[in-house]
DNA sequence: TCTGGGGTCCTAGGACCC
DNA sequence: TCTGGGGTCCTAGGACCC
């Protein structure tokens, strides 16, 4: 027996990966003729020819100024030559699996992130960062043979610098921060490069004069609690330093599932609203049904033509799994939802959340 | 310039229980 | 007559991310 049993090691090595402008890339695989040519994925709400937003696009279109979030019509305005496709989410998905099962076979935890992202914790699979950046270049090999996209890829000694890092050097990248070279890397950095500070919190660090992470080091942990409250002052204190203790997780299922859609019209017609709630529900529980999971909760979500979202929730004693309910229990609260608030509906949208697995599954029918 | 859709996590007040 | 504290769950909203 050692001496020391229960010392834990606190060194890891996390590693970082993220698929370039994915849905495009994803585009440009099923169609090679457009590779090289702007290339701009859309969600279009249907409203009328070019309503809609942009979900991503690739480098030739981001050199136009063309930027995920930004309306459909504006984009074909800054390249009207731009090849310009609805999202095909299920393409996305098949591919985003080819991804993470190569990604599955060097790592000893694996936690998706999204579609396009996952963290690798390879603690134990090497001994040192010299050794995961050779893993890692193995990695990029592997998707780039058998899946024939290219991704960035960051290591470093937990999940938040080898997010930063992933996302220094895109597309195709690969970069590694040594526990040793953290603060250096980190202090020139912009605020708003770490996940978990936004528009909001850049603002307002903006405000106290701080524009770069090694700026913020420099703040007391008082000064960012006052600010910011004691979780978030805190986080940003530890972030600012690169500490970040967040293990990698292997997450099953997930918290909550919905869907969300544009209306034709803004409107408060009962029966139009009733419709879309009925058919989004319907999408809802196939998603259930494919992940073998049950809810306790169901929301309606209203989106007003001020563009405030606002939700109404219900939660029952047991999780079900049943269309049933869902469609019902929306249905009441989208009732109560438009007694409550006064102006037109734009978009509207249903989820469930408090979900469950298979245990204590039941539906409607055995109560 | 006109604005998608899918999520996660956190907070805060109130209800309720022990 | 005066009277605690802690924990958990629900609801609603906000910030943030891709």
């Amino acid at each position: 027996m050692p001496l020391i049993a229960n010392k834990k090691d606190l060194s890891r090595i996390i590693l970082h990966a993220d698929m370039d402008y994915f849905f495009a890339q994803c585009e440009e695989r099923e169609q090679p003729e457009i590779k090289g040519k702007p290339v701009v994925i859309c969600v279009y709400s249907g409203r009328s020819k070019d309503s809609g937003a942009v979900s991503t696009s690739n480098y030739e279109a981001r050199k136009f100024g063309i930027k995920a979030g930004m309306p459909i019509v504006r984009a074909k305005k800054l390249a009207p030559e731009a090849v310009f496709l609805p999202v095909n989410m299920e393409l996305y998905h098949g591919i985003s699996d080819e991804v993470m099962e190569i990604l599955r076979e060097y790592s000893g935890t694996l936690e998706q992130e999204s579609v396009d992202e996952a963290f690798c914790d390879l603690t134990g699979k090497v001994t040192d960062f010299e050794e995961a950046k050779m893993l890692a270049a193995s990695i990029k090999e592997e998707i780039k043979q058998k899946v024939g996209l290219t991704c960035s890829i960051g290591v470093g000694p937990n999940k938040l610098v080898a997010k930063i890092a992933s996302d220094y050097r895109k597309p195709d990248g690969l970069t590694v921060v040594k526990p040793d070279e953290v603060k250096q890397f980190l202090a020139p950095l912009k605020i708003t490069d770490l996940a978990g500070v936004g528009k909001k919190t850049g603002e307002r660090l903006n405000e106290l004069g701080v524009k770069t992470i090694g700026e913020m080091a420099k703040l007391s942990t008082d000064d960012l609690i006052r600010e910011f409250g004691k979780a978030k002052g805190l986080w940003l204190e530890q972030a600012s330093q690169g500490i970040d203790d967040s293990p990698v997780i292997e997450r099953e299922g997930t918290g909550q599932i919905g869907r969300i859609s544009t209306l034709r019209e803004d409107t408060r017609d009962l029966t139009v609203i009733l419709d879309a709630v009925y058919s989004l529900s319907e999408d809802v529980y196939k998603k259930l049904e494919a992940r073998n999971l049950s809810f306790k909760s169901v929301s309606f979500v209203g989106i007003s033509t001020d563009f405030k979202t606002r939700t109404k929730s219900h939660t029952l004693d047991a999780p079900v799994r049943d269309l049933d309910t869902i469609r019902t229990i929306a249905g009441n609260l989208a009732k109560a939802f438009l007694d409550e608030n006064h102006l037109p509906l734009r978009r509207v949208g249903v989820r469930v959340s408090n979900l469950a697995g298979r245990k204590g599954q039941r539906t409607l029918g055995e109560f």
